[in-house]
DNA sequence: AAATCCAGTTGATCTGCGTCAAAGAGCGTC
DNA sequence: GACGCTCTTTGACGCAGATCAACTGGATTT
């Protein structure tokens, strides 16, 4: 998903308009095609964009705002599968059920396709196909990159993890380098981050309090989080401090 | 990965080569031209295929045996991230080294194309891009059904979680429907069954005595295993019993 | 048939995180 | 400025699963 957002405005950033999720290089032809079956959405903060199961007639990407893809089992629990940040993609070609729980975090605006004619203009157009595989290939590193911190990392290195993961999402969205001290405000409450983590909101706000006794973050507020020493973050998430994330 | 195996086989059960994971309708044309840039290799069970971080010059799918992915931590914790059955496909167009560990858990026989033809291939044939969407789009879905398995799930819901993939892939692959007792071997060893559920050896061994010991599951020695009521093993797993995956 | 090996089982103990409970902090409303 | 609301923090305690360790059974070797 990381890499998935860089490039894209790596090539992209001048795009006129929000279709970068499809258009890596913004070809006039295929925008204007894109803009006949396209329309806006806007959703407001905690409401369900789409509930697991429904018919889904449209993807799309989101515009600005941040949203959430979850699993919830029967009893209650819930895992979240995936993050939407502006310029991710979501739905399906090819299903018309939704498999997860898209929640809008904060107000949102989406750009949607209708599903049928999205499907037609990807058949006679390769581009969009090959870019769709690449975002595909690139949340599949990132969901398989997950995995690990699920199945394997203590609670403190989930937090960092996830805090690491944040923070340099943050910086390539900025330009600015990954060097220096870093700030950004924390896009998810507590329970969301556990939602994320597989772990209890009490272990999350326990985890972070303890990392900021040990001088490895800072805080301002409960949401404004610095990191002095990106590399220091990392090793507390068991990466090797290089980079870690294969582009 | 389990709706990719279904609908690979539905389409292409008669498939004279084994091309069936680029190849969804044997277009003779294509089958051709993969032939064309394709070589055979075998690996021993055990064998590592590729390492982690090295430079891979192909991508391919199996054709008979069992491999996993895996990733490892510098301190030995290891995760695996996917299982490779016959007519899974591994490695990445557009990438040139690899992220995970890829190892033969079974006496492996590997179809390669080489790299660089079969993405020139791909750029030209949208049918094989398209198909490499679809299964893309099904691993991931599989991979993020995993993350909801090793984030929230008991250690005793992630042993029937495993079986139940295990037995209704097994059950699609032989054709027999999902009705009546199911019998098959598990193609894992307890400390791997362990690296795919994030738990350890030992709880694994003690979980698979508990469902044994419930009725759940019978077995024949240590890998015969024989579902009795899937349905009841689905309950076990937390799944709604009526199907669960979404294809 | 004794020795070795390896995968798996089972037991005893320890601990990280979940659970339950209470209190604080920020913020909009009356 | 007191009230209610949501989000967050902190404490006390218990338990699921990890850890450490011993043992079993089958296959292979000598």
């Amino acid at each position: 998903m990381n890499a998935a957002v860089m490039s894209l405005h790596n090539k992209c950033d001048d795009c006129p308009i929000r279709h970068r999720a499809v258009c890596a290089h913004c070809d006039p032809q295929e925008l204007e095609e894109l803009d006949a079956i396209k329309y806006y959405r806007t959703f407001e903060a905690g409401q369900t964009i789409i509930w697991s199961g429904d018919k889904m007639g449209f993807v799309g990407s989101v515009v600005s705002g941040i949203a959430t893809l979850t699993q919830t089992m029967e009893d209650g629990r819930t895992q979240m599968v995936g993050l939407l940040l502006p310029s991710d993609f979501v739905g399906r070609p090819g299903r018309d059920s939704a498999a997860y729980n898209v929640v809008a975090t904060t107000n949102i605006v989406m750009c949607c396709f209708r599903k049928k004619p999205f499907e037609e203009l990807m058949a006679r157009t390769p581009h969009i196909a090959h870019r769709l595989l690449e975002m595909t290939l690139d949340e599949l590193d990132a969901a398989r990159e997950w995995m690990l911190v699920l199945g394997r990392k203590t609670a403190r290195e989930k937090i960092a993890s996830l805090l690491s993961i944040i923070a340099r999402r943050d910086a390539s969205l900025s330009q600015t380098g990954v060097t220096g001290p870093m700030v950004f405000d924390l896009p998810l409450t507590r329970e969301a981050m556990a939602d994320y983590l597989g772990l209890t909101l009490e272990t999350v706000s326990r985890q972070i309090s303890a990392l900021k006794k040990d001088g490895v973050i800072h805080l301002e507020g409960k949401r404004r989080v610095t990191i002095p020493d990106l590399g220091r973050l990392m090793e507390e998430a068991g990466d090797d401090s290089d980079g870690g994330f294969l582009v």
